[in-house]
DNA sequence: TGTACATCAGTGAACGCGCGTTCACTGATGTAC
DNA sequence: TGTACATCAGTGAACGCGCGTTCACTGATGTAC
């Protein structure tokens, strides 16, 4: 076969984008080197053309699920829909409300591949390599900024942003209805929370 | 060799001991049965007189690693010390304020073999099968109930929870400054929220 | 109480399988002349 | 502009390894007489 230069960064492109979804749907065990491949379109001998190890891919995917992440926050602090995404409020502040209510929707505790990275992965990381949490820590770092420059105030921004993280973890295994009343509850509190200041 | 009944029962429960310790610190994907055989004393073989599959024996592990925090809980609500466990009020009333502070311990985020397994295991169980989460969704439940008797509200108990697992999960991505100051924030910011009731 | 026998917890070698990784090869790309 | 050649993305067979699982076997336990 025989690519362009343009085509392998294509390629790259294309099985960092997969694996970072397979990271958020099935974790960090459930990304293998053949079957990530298969979905990208090529064969598992190529993989090593972009990465020296499934270590490697590991930490760039972990990198890349966790800034897909900022990218969908700061759409949805623009104004776009609920979902997955966490991350720093970059420039624009994020718009709290509507950071609670999408964390908290069933939508994204049911997001599978486009969750966010952070509640999908951050259990299994904590017991991973330091490599893979020192590239997970400045994401949460940043989410906890992003978070307290909306409220004025650091102590508040972790109680909401662990409350946030939890929750979901939590939804993620209970049955639907009580799935659903916890999510809500946790919801109204923060909203409370916030509008107490 | 051959041995009493006697000596099964010691078996087992040596194996279900050392499983849910090493489901704990390892997670799910960290359970082989060659190596708890091993760390039971055993060879991998005799595995198979006592469960019927892996997949049995990580149900097993699961339901007796989050009994040991419902153990652990009721000691703490009784006057031991922090670290580990979560769960049930069971009849008597948890004391809130110890478990909030023993919760959000470094002590607890450090202890591996012996943390909660609700916040050690639930974004894995989360992404398993059915089998898993109706076993550990119970004990979130129970978890959930116990805060909830007393703070007298539903809804504070549910971010009372969510807080908990969040921050400690949390916790074990960020290098160590941050991680004591995370903490330390959400212990305050829940201890002052029960504070207000 | 003593003897013969069935049971079955535990042993350790062996199995099939999927994993991450390696490697000889192919052929289009991009360069040198 | 056309030709010769080096590069290297991608292929697909093969590897060693560890996993869960199976199985023939051993010998103390517990029972039947």
């Amino acid at each position: 076969m025989g690519h362009s230069q343009a085509s392998k960064a294509a390629s790259r492109a294309r099985i960092l984008g997969e694996a970072a979804a397979r990271l958020r749907s099935e974790g960090l065990q459930g990304l293998g080197v053949a079957g990530l491949m298969q979905a990208a379109g090529l064969t598992h001998g190529g993989f090593y053309r972009h990465f020296g190890s499934r270590d490697e891919l590991l930490a760039a995917a972990l990198a890349a699920a966790l800034a897909e992440g900022v990218a969908m926050a700061a759409d949805r602090g623009a104004g776009g829909d609920s979902g997955g995404g966490a991350g720093e409020g970059a420039d624009a502040d994020i718009d709290l409300r509507r950071l609670v209510r999408g964390y908290l929707s069933r939508r994204h505790r049911d997001a599978g591949t486009a969750a966010c990275a952070i509640s999908a992965l951050a259990g299994e990381v904590g017991r991973d390599s330091p490599a893979l949490k020192a590239v997970m820590a400045p994401h949460v770092e940043a989410f906890l900024d992003g978070v307290a420059a909306g409220t004025g105030d650091d102590g508040h921004a972790a109680l909401v942003v662990s409350a946030l993280v939890g929750a979901v973890t939590l939804a993620r295994v209970l049955p639907a209805e009580r799935s659903d009343v916890l999510l809500h509850q946790v919801q109204e509190g923060l909203l409370a929370l916030l509008e107490a200041g």
